[in-house]
RNA sequence: GGGGAUGUGGCGGAACUGGUAGACGCGCGGGUCUCAAAAACCCGUUACCUCGCGGUAGUGUGGGUUCGAUUCCCACCAUCCCCACCA
């Protein structure tokens, strides 16, 4: 064992004897628990940034805790390696997707291997390769046979710089997820969707059961945007043409008497009809193409001001046979519900201020229950809870019920006439999967002129991509490879056509982690009774901008394959961690714009001298340069102090903020540790348990309570940060009782009994999140085994006992004293301990004692008049 | 507008189910060692008053519950995130 720490030796040494000794290699084992530790796969950018270093250094950490405890940890990496950036790539550097792929991989693969994660490489998926997307292909195909895939012509998101179409959840906000400057716009295109909306009720449902594993703020997040309302259809039939109806869409059916219009969006049929049999008015017209024109951000950003003209035609209410005007007005949005609803003014937020600004009437029909209002009273402001608080007046034989009662009996009424029905929306839509891209998973149909769409037969998969596809077109480079796309029709025989999209690469993302579990299968995407074995995921790490795109859809995917017979289950995913971001202040030179931390010199800019601008501490970007290069830290630090410094500055779920000299302390706390090890490695053999000096014992006391409290706050919390503190701690006490020694030659035999415990126990904690240093250590003690597939210490309670608490004292609830007591004191040995204690006397002074309250082995309070 | 989260020293953060607020680390100050410096080791570090013993205040703000509140309840303020004319 060498004097000082040197990591930059160490490190690729443990790493090739984990290698040799495959200590991360699994297999199913029926006899073992398992734990399937799964960190969120990495794009293939190039470049591992401190994300990445954050994210896998959490996960690695869980995973030798757990393997150290006796799991069979399945822990794996791969790559989500289909997507744009390498047909941008493709197109600016005449390079091929291909390649330009499989060498970012190999430069990340050895990031990652330099860096040291306990990876399973075996299992290494990288879903560009026929092998991976062949099951995308016959997961297509399934899903087809049983309705759950289909075409249809619709609007979708387009990014005019992705030049392809987009899901909704791609289009936060109306701009593209990948550039964010760029508004989605609305296009007529024929797709293919997947039917989330079958799932979409088991989808909200099942998030009751994730409660406690997963972050609340992603629950929400996602019930948000399934967004179920349930409510009621119902039919107004058009004054003088009875057979011609409009469907509204109502959460609020007991209001119904208190509509005072039909409304309807501008795109709605209704409308068309009109314009088309010359019906419409020059200001429907005019107000129709006007909204056809504005784009949805620009409806959003007018401030919402509501507008709109009457149709002309009157619809009949159902209920109390008035007619209302049918109006269309822009605040009523098509594809949601039926497009038209139903406005009551009285209580509605937006019908109310609609009505106002167009003079409309506003008949009440709810009022708060006992009130003594009249029943005509004028509304000032709409009443819209929809609870027990609001009874049903001017409602004919509805007057009296409350809300939720007229909601189920007026419905129920709706049902017996014929005109309405219980109905639930949902927010969340189908997926529309189809891409217009080249480098993606071809989407295995065939488009015969005589027989439709025709599924490329399962023994023909995969449809591989052309490795010769020209990227510098105009149109879509797959469309354009004639070899490609004509094919011949496995149903009759006659020329054909392949389908020329490619699939969402969210589809690649949706079910990876299966795949993990039986990476080689050439019958099946994974066997259903390995997947049983490792599946569902135990913990799950990854960042929050996946909440709402990946985690809906791999969810939805385990249910579809469930529904399959793969599965016996349809939650993937036991517990999730979203980690925080890595974060660094951004500088700003005037001149030069953003500046790289080294590009700063004394506050000045490299380049021209003028004064830089500390700006904001945000999440590392290249575009703003306020990035760490992990190659660099780890050259200077080495892994495992980067490793450290991650998961000792904050926990892991909160941002962190990247610190120089936090990382040197983390660096200088290694090398203590490597010093106190180093100066007793050898000095430990012929120890005995023996009779113990009191400093021994308290020594191994806090050896035992830090195992205690390093096993709680890793297992059950998850709080590395708060572990790492408890190692420090006990890192402390063992320079305290070395220093207590003065001399190694005064060390009895149990001294170095008791030194060689704390000294073993604090480097196997360390090893789940300093595996290489650790290993080091544990072979200068003498060891041969390896330490990172060796057991978890265990705790004694008898040892982490204490012998004597110091429990506070308390007079009225503010702090007054302390005393020590045996820690085996009864309760009223513990009172009697205080009362006699002179400090307390000297308070209490002549006041009475109202009650003495005592909490065992924490406080007593002393209540004084 | 609806929903979710967060708010503690100079800084990152601790405080398990209501029980000694500030663990651990960074930074800063002091000491030991040294010709000197670095490194290392040791001590101190919420603020205010006090030479010291000690005292007072203190976990975004204002209330409440309790013997006792960073923790529970109500209202408010600030910051961040998600959804948003969704009927």
């Amino acid at each position: 064992m060498k004097e000082k720490y040197f990591p930059a030796e160490i490190e690729e040494k443990q790493q090739q004897r984990w290698a040799e000794a495959k200590v991360f290699e699994v297999t199913e084992d029926p006899a073992r628990k398992k734990f399937y530790c799964l960190e969120m796969l990495p794009y293939p950018s190039g470049r591992i940034h401190m994300g990445h270093v954050r994210n896998y250094s959490i996960g690695d950490a869980l995973s030798h805790y757990q393997r150290m405890n006796g799991f069979n940890v399945l822990h794996p990496m791969g790559w989500d390696a289909f997507g744009m950036p390498a047909e941008n790539a493709a197109i600016k550097h005449n390079a091929r997707p291909d390649q330009w792929t499989f060498e970012n991989i190999a430069a990340m693969r050895a990031q990652l291997k330099r860096i040291g994660f306990s990876y399973d490489w075996r299992r290494e998926i990288a879903s560009c390769t026929p092998e991976y997307y062949r099951w995308n292909q016959w997961f297509f195909i399934q899903m087809w046979r049983r309705g759950l895939l289909y075409r249809k012509n619709a609007t979708v998101n387009w990014c005019v710089k992705c030049n392809t179409s987009l899901a909704n959840e791609q289009a936060e906000g109306g701009f593209c997820w990948r550039h964010e400057d760029t508004p989605v716009v609305q296009m007529e295109l024929e797709q293919w969707f997947i039917r989330v909306t079958n799932y979409a009720d088991e989808l909200l449902d099942e998030l009751d059961n994730l409660e406690g594993g997963w972050p609340e703020r992603v629950l929400a997040m996602q019930r948000n945007w399934i967004g179920r309302s349930q409510g009621a259809e119902v039919e107004f039939a058009i004054a003088g043409n009875e057979s011609e109806k409009i469907r509204i869409f109502t959460t609020r059916i007991d209001t119904i008497y208190g509509a005072n219009a039909v409304i309807v969006a501008p795109e709605h049929e209704l409308i068309e009809e009109l314009i088309a049999s010359g019906q419409a008015s020059d200001g429907l017209k005019s107000f129709v193409e006007k909204q056809s024109e504005i784009s949805r951000e620009e409806r959003l950003a007018e401030g919402a001001e509501k507008q709109g003209v009457p149709t002309g035609l009157f619809a009949v209410n159902p209920f109390s046979g008035d007619e209302l005007p049918v109006w269309t007005a822009n605040f009523v949005l098509t594809g949601y519900g039926t497009g038209a609803i139903m406005a009551v003014p009285a209580h509605d937020e937006r019908d109310f201020e609609f009505a106002r600004k167009y003079g409309l009437p506003i008949p009440r029909v709810i009022k708060v229950a006992g009130s003594d209002e009249p029943d005509d009273a004028p509304v000032e402001a709409p009443f819209t809870a929809k609870d027990e608080s609001g009874v049903l007046i001017n409602s004919a034989q509805f007057n009296g019920l409350t809300v939720p009662e007229a909601i189920k009996i007026m419905t129920e009424y709706a049902v017996q006439r014929g005109f309405g029905r219980p109905q639930t929306n949902f927010r969340i839509r189908d997926w529309g999967v189809s891409r217009q891209r080249a480098w993606g998973t071809p989407i295995p149909f065939i488009h015969c002129p005589k027989c439709g769409i025709v599924p490329v037969p399962e023994d023909q998969l995969p449809v591989t991509l052309p490795a010769d596809l020209n990227f510098n077109t105009q149109g879509a480079p797959l469309a354009e490879h004639a070899s490609f796309v004509n094919t011949t029709c496995p149903n009759c025989g006659g020329a054909a056509q392949r389908d020329t999209d490619t699939m969402d690469t969210f589809v690649d993302s949706s079910w990876y982690y299966f795949r993990y579990c039986d990476p080689h299968n050439d019958e099946l995407p994974f066997d259903p009774e390995i997947a049983a074995y490792w599946a569902p995921v135990d913990q799950y790490i990854g960042g929050i901008e996946h909440a709402v795109l990946h985690l809906i859809y791999t969810r939805l995917w385990t249910k579809i394959m469930r529904d399959l017979g793969l599965l016996s289950f349809g939650e993937p995913v036991r517990k999730l961690l979203t980690q925080g971001m890595v974060c660094l202040a951004t500088n700003r030179c005037e001149e030069h714009e953003w500046l790289s931390p080294n590009e700063v010199i004394d506050g000045k800019c490299k380049f021209c001298e003028r004064p830089v601008t500390i700006g904001r501490v945000e999440k590392m970007s290249k575009s703003k340069k306020n990035t760490i290069d992990p190659d660099e830290m780890i050259r200077e630090f080495g892994s495992d102090t980067v490793r450290l410094f991650m998961l000792f500055a904050a926990p892991p779920e909160k941002d962190l903020e990247w610190d120089d000299s936090a990382v040197e302390g983390a660096s200088r706390y290694l090398a203590r540790v490597w010093r106190i090890v180093y100066k007793w490695h050898d000095k430990l053999s012929n120890a005995a348990e023996g009779e113990a000096s009191p400093a021994a014992r308290a020594l191994r006391r806090k050896t035992h309570q830090t195992i205690r409290r390093v096993s709680h706050d890793i297992a059950d919390r998850m709080n590395f940060n708060t572990a790492i503190a408890a190692l420090m701690e006990l890192t402390n006490e063992i320079y305290a009782f070395d220093n207590s020694l003065k001399d190694v030659s005064n060390a009895t035999s149990s001294d170095r009994f008791a030194l060689r415990e704390a000294i073993e126990s604090l480097v196997k904690m360390l090893a789940p999140f300093t595996p290489h240093i650790a290993e080091e250590l544990w072979q200068g003690l003498g060891h041969n085994e390896i330490l990172v597939a060796s057991p978890w210490p265990q705790f004694s309670e008898a040892l982490a006992k204490e012998d004597e608490l110091e429990i506070p004292v308390q007079i009225n609830g503010k702090m007054a004293a302390r005393v020590v007591v045996a820690a085996e004191a009864s309760n009223a040995a513990l009172e009697q301990a205080v009362l006699n204690d002179d400090r307390v006397k000297a308070k209490i002074g002549g006041k009475q004692i109202a009650k003495v309250i005592v909490v065992p082995k924490r406080l007593v309070n002393v209540v004084v008049k």
